[in-house]
DNA sequence: CGTTCCATGTAAAACGTTACATGATTCT
DNA sequence: AGAATCATGTAACGTTTTACATGGAACG
C-alpha cells in the first residue's frame, strides 16, 4: 500500500550532495528547498534510520562532541535515487486555499475577497524581492558560463511568484469594476 | 493541537452552493474543484458527521430509495463558513517534486531531466487546451455580464498553467544549450 | 443479465507536524 | 552567566489516501 515515498528520496537527493546529519539535511529543506519541499525532524530522523537499514546511506565514524551523526550514501543509495529520478513524477496534488475560498464566494462577499488578494500581492512582491536579488546574485557570480541546473528552480519561484501577482492584481480589479454595480443574479 | 480543518470549510463551502449528499460533495471535488482542491470519502463521510454533531448543518428527511442523505446548512454552518472566509489564508506548502528532482540533478543527468520537461509540458498543453475551452464558454454565456466570482479560478488555472509551460521550454532551452559541451565545473 | 453508476461507510496504513525532552557548544 | 544555536530523537496528534464491504438503480 505503499504511496510515494518522496520523503526517502528527498533526502537521497540531499545526500547526494555530500555526507551530513540530520539536522544538517533538516537546514537544506528549510532554506534552498523551501519554496517547494520541506520535510521536518519527525519525518527525517525516522527516515534516516530506515535509510540505513535499507543499506542506502552509513553513517560515518562518530566522534564528534556533540554526538553529531554523518549520513554517507553508498553506491545502492545512489543508484535507487537516480532510479527515482528517471521515473516519471507522480501527478502532484495542489491545495490552494485562497481559491478554494474565491471559488465559493458570491458578490456579496466581495469585499472579503478583495482584503484577501491586497494581502497576498503584499506577501508576494515581498518574497519575490528576495527571488530578485538571488537570481541577480547568481547571474553575477555565473557570468558567461553555464549556470548550475537547480538554477531553474530560482526561475521557476521568480516566473510562478509573477504569474500570480500578476493574476490577483486582475482579479481585483475585475471585482473592483463591478463594485456598487450589485443587481447580482445569485 | 488541532491544525487548519480545511476540510470542515471546504465542505461547508460547497453546501453553501445548495443541500446535496456526500457523493455529490465528492462529485464537486473532482469535478470544478479538482484543479485546486480535492478530497476523499474517507475525508467526507466522517466529516459530516461531524458537521451534523456540530449542527452545522441538518440532514433533510431521507426517504430515499437509494439511502441518499442530503445535507442542508444551518444558520450555524453559513456563519461558521463565513469567519472562515474572512480569515487570513494559512500559508500554503507547496510540493513540488519536479522542481525537486531538478534541484538534485547536475549536468551528467541532463538528458533525463529533458525528458521530464517534455513530458510534463505535453502534460499541461493538453490540460491548457480544456481550460482554454471553459474558459471560452464561460466568456460566450456571459458576455457583457459580469462573470461569477469562481471564474477567477478557472483564470488562474489558464495564467498558472500557462506560465509553467513557459518555464518548461525555457529552461528545456538552456538544458539544450549546454548539450556536448560538458567540461563541468561540478 | 451484466456493466456502470449511485450511494454510504469503515479500517488500515501512510504521511506529516508539533510539542516536548535532553544536553552540549558557541557567542556575547 | 545567559542566550542562541547545534544536535538527536520520540510521542502524540492530525491529515489523507487506499482498499474493502455492501447493496440498489439505471442502462443497453
Amino acid at each position: 500500500m505503499k504511496r510515494n515515498n518522496n520523503t526517502l528520496y528527498a533526502i537521497l537527493g540531499i545526500l547526494t550532495k555530500g555526507s551530513q546529519s540530520g539536522y544538517d539535511i533538516r537546514k537544506q529543506f528549510n532554506e534552498s528547498l523551501r519554496y517547494f519541499w520541506s520535510e521536518s525532524y519527525g519525518q527525517i530522523y525516522p527516515m534516516l534510520k530506515e535509510i540505513v537499514r535499507h543499506g542506502y546511506a552509513e553513517p560515518l565514524d562518530a566522534n564528534d562532541p556533540r554526538k553529531k551523526i554523518i549520513y554517507q550514501l553508498t553506491a545502492k543509495g545512489q543508484a535507487a535515487f537516480l532510479s527515482w529520478l528517471t521515473e516519471p513524477v507522480s501527478p502532484m496534488n495542489y491545495r490552494d486555499e485562497l481559491l478554494l475560498r474565491i471559488s465559493f464566494a458570491t458578490p456579496h462577499e466581495d469585499q472579503i475577497i478583495l482584503s484577501l488578494l491586497e494581502r497576498e500581492i503584499s506577501e508576494l512582491e515581498f518574497s519575490l524581492t528576495s527571488l530578485q536579488s538571488q537570481e541577480h546574485n547568481l547571474r553575477e557570480k555565473y557570468q558567461q558560463e553555464h549556470y548550475p541546473t537547480w538554477f531553474l528552480t530560482l526561475r521557476y519561484g521568480v516566473v510562478s511568484t509573477e504569474a500570480r501577482i500578476e493574476w490577483c492584481k486582475e482579479a481585483l480589479h475585475s471585482l473592483e469594476a463591478r463594485k456598487g454595480n450589485l443587481h447580482d443574479p445569485f
